[in-house]
DNA sequence: ATTATAATTGATAATCAATATCAATAATAT
DNA sequence: ATATTATTGATATTGATTATCAATTATAAT
């Protein structure tokens, strides 16, 4: 995990932008990168609050979004339910595994699947950019 | 297009489930049927306000939910945007090429790469029941 | 250091698709 | 016919997300 490193890439997309660091942006991207995985902004908020007490929920939700612009998060979204984000920083592209029961999310990277793709796509002159893929269906301890 | 079929699923499933046939019921599976695929509930309801002035948007779209119950139509949901739904019925299952561009639906299956999906979910010791595969970028013309 | 500027925050309102509510209506069973 | 119960259509509510805006804060200019 390098903190540093997201710190670095964070505070360098702000400035590219003419955006402003702050206090509160610190502590929502030092927080989100030591949470749980696939977190949503609702639970992410929550930690906050134990440190920061007066921190905004639109805070968190407008900042969560910068993140996934300079390519540090990644939101998932799963049907009408709420989004969740997952780091993307040094974390490989993968796709999921989702439990219809209990809702878990399994990590999974096929090669041969991923070149399938591209070639699918090229063959109807298509420029893929990138793709979701996601099993439902129910993990060992649920069927 | 086996519309009596579809009809008679309809109708079988409405009784199995103690369920009444009613004019609305019969125009919003008829005017399903014939109307363009990955069509959205706004549209299908503008559709059938031609014939039937009177039709809710409430009664299109608990209708619609009624017919994905009984496997004629399937609901496809991209990030944020509304529903949209296909016909399912003598429809093979398939993916979507999606274009970030202008929004076209190109419908592709790879048997090879469902094969592989499957191995996927039994090495993980998980049993899939469904899954969606979408590739977005730009299609032919937008790119 | 002071002041001017412009971005950010936090609270709250607005949005928007989806769903729930409910009185009136229509379909089925008795 | 009458009773029963599902359905409809209008509307209200929900719930996640986004927009608004006055107060605050960070940065640049003086
Ligand atoms: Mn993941
Ligand atoms: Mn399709
Ligand atoms: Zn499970
Ligand atoms: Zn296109």
């Amino acid at each position: 995990m390098a903190t540093s490193e997201s710190k670095e890439i964070f505070l360098s997309y702000l400035k590219k932008k003419g955006l402003r660091n702050t206090s509160q942006r610190e502590e929502i991207l030092h927080t989100f990168l030591k949470a749980d995985k696939h977190i949503t902004v609702d639970e992410l908020y929550n930690v906050l609050k134990k440190k920061c007490p007066d921190i905004g929920y639109a805070t968190v939700h407008r900042n969560i979004k910068l993140m996934c612009g300079c390519g540090l998060a990644d939101e998932i979204k799963i049907g009408t339910q709420k989004a969740r984000y997952e780091q993307k920083y040094e974390h490989e592209h993968h796709d999921h595994l989702i439990c219809l029961k209990c809702g878990k999310f399994i990590e999974v990277k096929d090669d041969r699947i991923e070149k399938l793709q591209d070639k699918l796509a090229e063959a109807n002159d298509f420029k893929p950019i990138r793709h979701k893929m996601e099993i439902y269906g129910l993990c060992k301890k649920c069927s």
